[in-house]
Order: structure tokens, then sequence, then C-alpha cells
DNA sequence: CTGAAAGCGCTAACAC
DNA sequence: GTGTTAGCGCTTTCAG
């Protein structure tokens, strides 16, 4: 088409202004005749310029008009848990009528990648969100920290300069186990959350237990241990999806002490764990209790209704959405811990008689 | 901190080079003595500057090094859709690696929204994805046009200027339906997607008939009638949720001519045309058969497999990927139809004999 | 190999 | 109300 893309000034030129002038008749902000307004946006769509180009506009302003948002995982994995989906959801919901626009950035996949997307040090992005916590020394919120990108984190342990939204998932992990210890429950199993980066997958051992760098995944652990209960077993997964219940629930149920209750840290991991349970001919909640977390409405599971620590994620995506647009006003958002709220279903039981 | 972010220039100062010297510490390309080189990242480390700011790095070379992915429904919706996720990973997993960003963009959520989101307008992007079809007049493509941003269109009409990512839908529908047919059903009802930006639910009219402007939804219906098949009802719904399926299942086999077979444009309809059956208390495929469009792997379902036509979710993404960079190239990807194949599961079966 | 200079396209002071 | 001016921070010729 054209060698050369048109810009203001040719607009400028054409309708016989000067560049500043074609600029306010775009942005609106500032004074200008209306007059001039419409010839400057006739000269325009006679030059089919489409407005202002984004690139100038930013760099001048300094600003983007960006979000990173830094998914837990893999976006593969990301995309299939309900809970970041919902989250992501609320978020850009409050993000969309401020004019900013989420940029996609991938979490860790496995131990071969590089400990941080690429993105995370060359795209522009005028505030980061770091969903889905993060670890101890994080190398994300380092990078981020590096290139003083403000940022928000979701569900981390609170920092210095960054601003944090999260839920009260201690407290909701000590009062579904005491649910379960109220029902009798001794033999408790529990199923966990990915501990790091590695992405082991089995019963996890002291040494293991004692190093969990995923804050998440330890918090949720400490909900338990902190309500009384010594696991059986800890069942550590690789990612927090229903087919990696399933493989724990298949692992803890045939074990020889069975144990009565598994307490999940996710609804996903739970569901899988009750499909286990159904495969292997046990009946939910007879003969195994099963709890989650995060009060996703699973449809599939009918008739049963899980268990679990309810957390309201569309405000949770809001909430974050607000701390992006606190930060961006140069202020510092308060840390905001959302309130979870226990859900009794039908996965949780009295413990069998003979147990 | 400081009152002034640390530049580039600031940094070749306290190096004691200048400018363009620094810039080639960072940028790798062009000739540079390791010496000078290291001496200005040391002095980059000692200032705590991060690399060159993007904002100026994108405004010289003209590029942003973001993809602009139009989501073909409001992302709460789009997020949901299995289909548009592995679609979205296999997309990101080819841009990753080409230091391409992925930009969410919001379709269309219902018609009291306007119709093209407002960043498409504002938001700096090299190439535009328009997922999941388009319509007839689309906005967002007359959009994009005005921008001069090249696009790729999915499962569109291939257009002019538009490079073009699809399946054969047409042809898989054709096979699908004559599937149906073979098994000797005559009743036959098609559950569709949104006809447009209305999103009605219910039985179409012919008026109706005539406007669909979602041309997917189009593409899909005619592979049915093409096949020889009038359906006894075109039912329409607002969204291709599982929730929708079930509502026209309900819907539909509540009628008194219920049809005996129902043929769905997507697997989540299909399955939620499978338990609005079962809460009947109607038996697939035994009662009536349901087929699907996808190929998606839906083990909630079990013991049922769903008759469906796979299509290539993964490749898709990454066929995408690679048109994304060869409009990057300055090139002109040819258009691309990928296959797709008939799957035969357990949903579908003969026609009852008493119909 | 390094430096000087130009300019990507735009907005925001500031002067008129 | 409108024009002039000065950069935003960087990369890339082009000389040296």
């Amino acid at each position: 088409m054209s060698a050369q893309r048109t810009t203001l000034a040719d607009v400028a030129a054409s309708a016989g202004v000067s560049v500043s002038t074609a600029s306010l008749a775009f942005s609106g902000s500032g004074p200008i005749a209306d007059a001039t307004r419409s010839r400057v946006l006739a000269a325009a769509r006679a030059l089919g310029y489409a407005g202002p180009n984004p690139l100038g506009r930013q760099l001048r302003r300094g600003r983007s008009g960006i979000v990173g948002v830094i998914m837990g995982d893999a976006l593969r994995r990301a995309f299939r848990d309900p809970v970041a989906v919902q989250v992501l959801d609320g978020l850009t919901g409050t993000l969309g009528p401020l004019g900013l626009g989420v940029l996609l950035i991938p979490g860790p996949d496995d131990p071969s990648q590089p400990a941080v997307d690429p993105l995370l040090e060359s795209a522009a992005m005028d505030v980061a969100v770091q969903m889905w916590g993060g670890t101890t020394d994080d190398p994300v919120l380092e990078m981020l920290r590096r290139r003083g990108t403000p940022t928000v984190l979701v569900e981390g342990t609170p920092q210095p300069d960054v601003a944090a939204v999260g839920i009260d998932d201690h407290g909701g992990m000590i009062e579904l186990t005491q649910h379960v210890l109220g029902l009798g429950h001794t033999r408790i199993a529990t199923v966990t959350m990915p501990f790091d980066r590695d992405r082991s997958e089995g019963a996890a051992d002291p040494v293991r237990l004692a190093g969990i760098s995923w804050e998440i995944t330890r918090r949720r652990l400490a909900g338990v241990t902190d309500a009384g209960v010594t696991p059986t077993v800890v069942w550590e997964t690789p990612a927090s999806l229903v087919e990696n219940g399933a493989a724990a629930g298949r692992a803890l149920l045939s074990r020889p002490d069975r144990p009565t209750a598994i307490v999940c840290q996710s609804d996903l991991l739970a569901s899988g764990v009750v499909l286990a349970a159904r495969e292997l001919g046990l009946r939910v909640p007879q003969d195994v209790s099963v709890a989650g977390f995060d009060g996703l409405d699973l449809p599939w599971l009918a008739p049963d209704v899980l268990t679990s620590v309810a957390q309201p994620l569309a405000e949770k995506g809001a909430a974050i959405g607000e701390a992006v647009a606190e930060l961006l006003a140069g202020r510092t958002p308060e840390p905001r811990v959302l309130p979870v709220q226990l859900r009794i279903g039908t996965t949780t039981g009295p413990v069998p008689p003979g147990a």
C-alpha cells in the first residue's frame, strides 16, 4: 500500500493545522474548536488514518496500558483450572474499563525451561500481577523488582514493596480440617498442590516437606497441621488438576493403611480423588471422606457435592484489578485478605465403624 | 526511589562509552569488544538498570512484539471452552519462542456492549488474531483493516487481505450427518452455536435462519443440510457451553415429535444434550442419538464417548502462530484448512424400532 | 570497534 | 484556541 504509514503530522499538514492541534483533536483533552476538530478528523478519514500510533503515545506518556499477568503455571494447565480462569475473568472485568489490557505471561512449566519467561524481561507493562502465589526467593518477583515494575502478588506472603491480594486459606484449611476431625477421623491423608518447580509426585518425605517453596502449598498444608492433624501421608502432585487428584486417590486408597479421610488443597484434586474412589468401588463418604478447597461448582460430580472451602473468585479478580489501579495511581494499596467460607457437602461423613 | 528512571544514556555515561555502544552491549547484535560490553553491563548492574526500556525500543523498531488475540466471546465464556483454550495454548507455544506475547482482547459479550473492544482501537499490536470466525461485515475486521494491522482470521471466510486458518468443518459436518443418516434416523434436530451478537435461544424460524451472521455457525449448519437433512428443529443457543446444550436438550427431548437424533455444533453442546437426556430418563443412544463436533476428551461423560468430529486443536494453534510469523516477515501466508476426522463413539446408534 | 547524529510518532508545556 | 518546541528512550546508519 503506502510506502510510509501516515502519521499525525501528515494529518495535521493535510488539515492545515499544527501537530499539537491535531493531537488534541484525537485525545479530546484540552481546548479545541469544534470546527478545527472536525476538519482534522475529516483529513484523517481522507488519509485513512486510524488514530494516533500507540507506540508513540506510549513512549511519550511512559505508559503502555498493559498489565502483565503471570499465570501460575504453563498456560495449558492454567486454563484448565477454573480458579485461575474465574479470577482472570474478574480481573479483566475491572481492567477493561480502565483501558488496560492483559498480556499473558506463562508461569513455570518444567525445570528444563528458564525460570522466568523471556516476556518478563522484555515486554512493556505498567504493572505485573503474579497469580497464584510465588515461591520463596521467587525469581519472577526479583526480576520484576529489578525492572521496577509495580507488582500485585496474589496468594503470596506479603512483601515490603509489593501489593498483596489473597484469601484466608490458612484459616479456611483449619476450619475444614476441624470439620473432618469432628466427624471422628484420625487416619487423615492430604493431597497437596506442587511443592516447587520440580513438580514431584508421590508421598513426601520429611526432607521434602521441609523444603516446600510454593508458598500457597505450604500455607494450606500448615492449616491442616495447625488444626492438630498429622497426616498419615502428604501426597504431592505435579499440578492441581483432576487427573493428578485421581492418581493420588488411586495410590492412597490402595494402601493397606487406607485413610478414612482425604483433605485436598484444591477442588480439582479432590474431585480426582472422588473419581478414584468410585473407580475402586469405594463409597464416598461411607468408606472414605473427601474434602477440597476453592468452592467450585462441579456439576459433573453429581450427585455428590464436594465439601470444600469457598473462596470469592470474581471478587478476588476485582480486588486485584483495584490494586492494579492503585499502583498505577502511584498509591500503595493495603494488603487484602478476602474471607473464605466452609461449605459442607455430601463427600464428608462419619468415620466408618470398623476403622 | 529515583526521581528519574535510569536510562541507557545514564549507563553509557557511567561506563564512559557512547549511547550507541551501550545499546550494542545489550542488543548483542553488532560488533563490540568483550571488554567494553562487560564494562557496560557492570555499570548497568551498579545503577540497577534492568535493560532497555521496551517503550523506546518498540517505537524505534516500529514493533511492539505483541499479538492481539480477539477471543470469540467474553473471556469468561471463552475460557470455559476447551476448544478456545487448547488453541490458545498451541498458539502461545509457537509465539513464545518468537519473543511475541499475547494480549487478550475480549470478543463481543452482549449487544449492549460496544461491538469492538476499546483495546482494539488503542492497544499496540503487530498482528491480530481473530479467533472463532467472525461475522459477515465484522466490525472487528473492519477496525483492524483501518488500523492496518495484519490479521489472521481463524475459522472465517477467506478475505482478500487477511490470512486464514481453519478446519474443514463443513466437510466434517457432512460426514457426521451422513453417519447419522446411515443409522436410519429421519427425525433429526440440530443444536447450533450462536447466530449473532444477539444470542437468542430457542427454535429458529426461517427468517432468523436466513440471517445467521456468525460464519462458523452457518457453515456447520450448511454441512447438515448439504448432507441432505432438513432438521426438524434448528435450536439456537446463546453460547456454546454445557448448560446451553442441556437447555436445548431438555426442550428438544420434551417435544411430542421428539427427534431420534440430535446433531450439535460443538461437543460442549452435545454433552449438555446427553446430560439432559439422562435427566429425562432417556437412554443414549437407544432412545436418542447425540453427536457433537470438536473431538474433545470428555471423561466426565463416562461411560459414554461422544460421537464427534475431531479437529486438531494444538496444530490449529501452531498453524495460527506460523501465519502470524509469516505476516510479521512481510509475507502473505497461504490460507490453511486443517483436516478433521469423524470419530464414532457410543452416543449414536440405530434409530429406535418404534420411531 | 566506537561515536555522533538522526529520528521513530507522539504529547504536553508554554508562548502567542 | 492554536502553534512552537522539546523531548520520551532507544536503535541504526554512517563516519571515523
